[in-house]
RNA sequence: GGAGAGAUGCCGGAGUGGUCGAACGGGGCGGUCUCGAAAACCGUUGUGCUCUUCGGGGCACCGAGGGUUCGAAUCCCUCUCUCUCCGCCA
């Protein structure tokens, strides 16, 4: 969330840049101001009457030392007026504190200047593309029936023992899948981040600390019984390591990669996409995330991006990069750029990465500061993360683009993860 | 699952009703000394909110939330977590 007193600062700005993101609740806003004003001005007074109260608490205590029993006796009465006076402010103090907080998590992330304005994906822009469109042949087929054919997915097996949307991969389809996840880890380390393996369940604080609780609360998989949520994305775990934090500037940057299954209730998204790999609830990831000075994390996004780009080169997969226009972009997002891979068989671009800089959005809720050498008040640090990368669709576009009437051709970058004579699929 | 112990600052650890934001030790930072370093010595060392004449002042925070009290790290209640032993178990 922002700050409060970014956006006292900022009334006018903020306002002008969330229309980019068709948020227009100048209402709101200053709904948020004139909160904050009543709450400074219980604090201010909650205050006074604590520090009257102390000090006539240790004036009781000084007298009652010295013998003089009447007279502390006489203080303590004045006491009890001012106790009850307190108690209803401090009633008071703490709703306003908490109606602040409500609304202040309802402001959306104010999105970068380069953010084009738009109101659905279609008003996205464009970055680059690359790689070379497959020409299949003759009866090729999408993903859901190579996967079929081949032994590699079973998507009704996954209906048997769970539900709709967990597929069961098996054989080289298994394989295939180890390969991608330890062949992204090994290229992520190499490039600087360090690898975690967190855990699959989180606590409420953490729901809460990277965003998806309250406002997401139905996308995710709650275990009641311990009140823990299923992961939607390693971002959560790997994020809230960081949670409460405050580092040393030279500490920056933090890199982590985590691999992780991911658990999605997409709850009321059917329809035509779902099919096969293309929406599922339970996949696996392999994230990205960094923790940057506030200086350099454009640069990080940057640097993000061509990393993402060169694994989807070297996968010998056709994409684009596309940066998300106002009303695609995330709620916490001030930046997002979106990759999307082209599985030709079902004749579709389909995303498979998606590299945000939350700026000091996600920080400020997760309290993850930095310090500079020196300085003594702590600042918020920049957040990105991107999926490097999503599993499915792109096992979904390499099956697609690669069949053959042989087999399907694994890509060269995975064969060294994959059982010798398991190069081509058939 | 059963029994017990505990949760204090960056770390260790004291503190069981009043001047305790917290002894002492370690670490960090600054300084003296030194060609430099070590040692020794001196100083300093949390976060948030808030007011400010920008010097500083006030308030809150000792796992979390309530309560008792003029006054709570300290007493009471609830919750969470950690550790030890037993049981079960990959």
């Amino acid at each position: 969330m922002l700050t409060i007193q970014f956006i006292r600062d900022n009334r006018d700005i903020i306002l002008e840049r969330l229309e980019i993101k068709n948020f227009k609740q100048p209402g709101l806003i200053d709904t948020i101001i004139s909160t904050d004003d009543n709450r400074r001005s219980l604090q201010v007074k909650t205050n006074e009457l604590q520090a009257e109260l102390n000090r006539l608490s240790k004036e009781i205590g000084m007298l009652f030392k010295k013998g003089e029993k009447e007279k502390g006796n006489e203080v303590r009465e004045q006491t009890t007026g001012l106790k009850k006076e307190l108690e209803s402010l401090e009633k008071e103090l703490q709703e306003a504190t908490l109606k602040l907080n409500e609304l202040l998590v309802l402001v959306p992330n104010i999105p970068h200047p380069s953010v084009p304005p738009g109101k659905s994906e279609a008003d996205n822009r464009l970055i680059r593309e690359g790689g070379t469109m497959p020409d299949l042949h003759q009866g090729a087929l999408p993903h859901w029936d190579l996967g079929d054919r081949y032994n590699l997915i079973d998507f009704d097996l996954g209906v048997k023992i769970t539900g709709a949307g967990f597929p069961v991969y098996r054989g080289k389809g298994a394989q295939l899948q180890r390969a991608l996840i330890a062949w992204f880890l090994d290229e992520n380390t190499t490039a600087g981040y360090e690898e975690i393996l967190p855990p699959l369940l989180v606590n409420e604080a953490s729901g809460f600390g990277t965003g998806q609780l309250p406002d997401k609360e139905g996308q995710m998989y709650h275990v009641t019984g311990d009140n823990l949520y299923l992961i939607p994305t390693a971002e959560v775990p790997v994020t809230n390591i960081y949670r409460d934090v405050i580092m040393k500037a030279e500490e920056l940057p933090v890199k982590n990669t985590a691999y992780t299954p991911c658990f999605r209730r997409e709850a009321g998204s059917y329809g035509k996409d779902v099919r096969g790999l293309n929406r599922v609830h339970q996949f696996d990831k392999v994230e990205i995330v960094q923790i940057q000075h506030p200086e350099n994390s454009y640069d990080a996004l940057e640097e993000m991006v061509k990393h993402v780009e060169q694994l989807v080169i070297r996968l010998g997969l056709p994409y684009r990069i596309v940066q998300l226009c106002g009303g695609d972009l995330g709620f916490t997002s001030a930046l997002t750029y979106d990759f999307e891979v082209y599985a030709a068989a079902q004749k579709k671009w389909l995303e498979v990465s998606s590299v945000s800089n939350f700026e000091s959005y996600q920080a400020n809720r997760l309290k993850l500061r930095f310090r500079e050498t020196g300085e003594k008040r702590p600042m918020l640090t920049h957040t990105l993360n991107g999926s490097a990368l999503a599993l499915p669709r792109i096992l979904a576009a390499i099956l697609e683009n690669n069949q053959t009437p042989e087999g399907i051709r694994v890509p060269e970058v995975l064969h060294k993860y994959m059982r010798s004579g398991s190069e081509i699929i058939n």
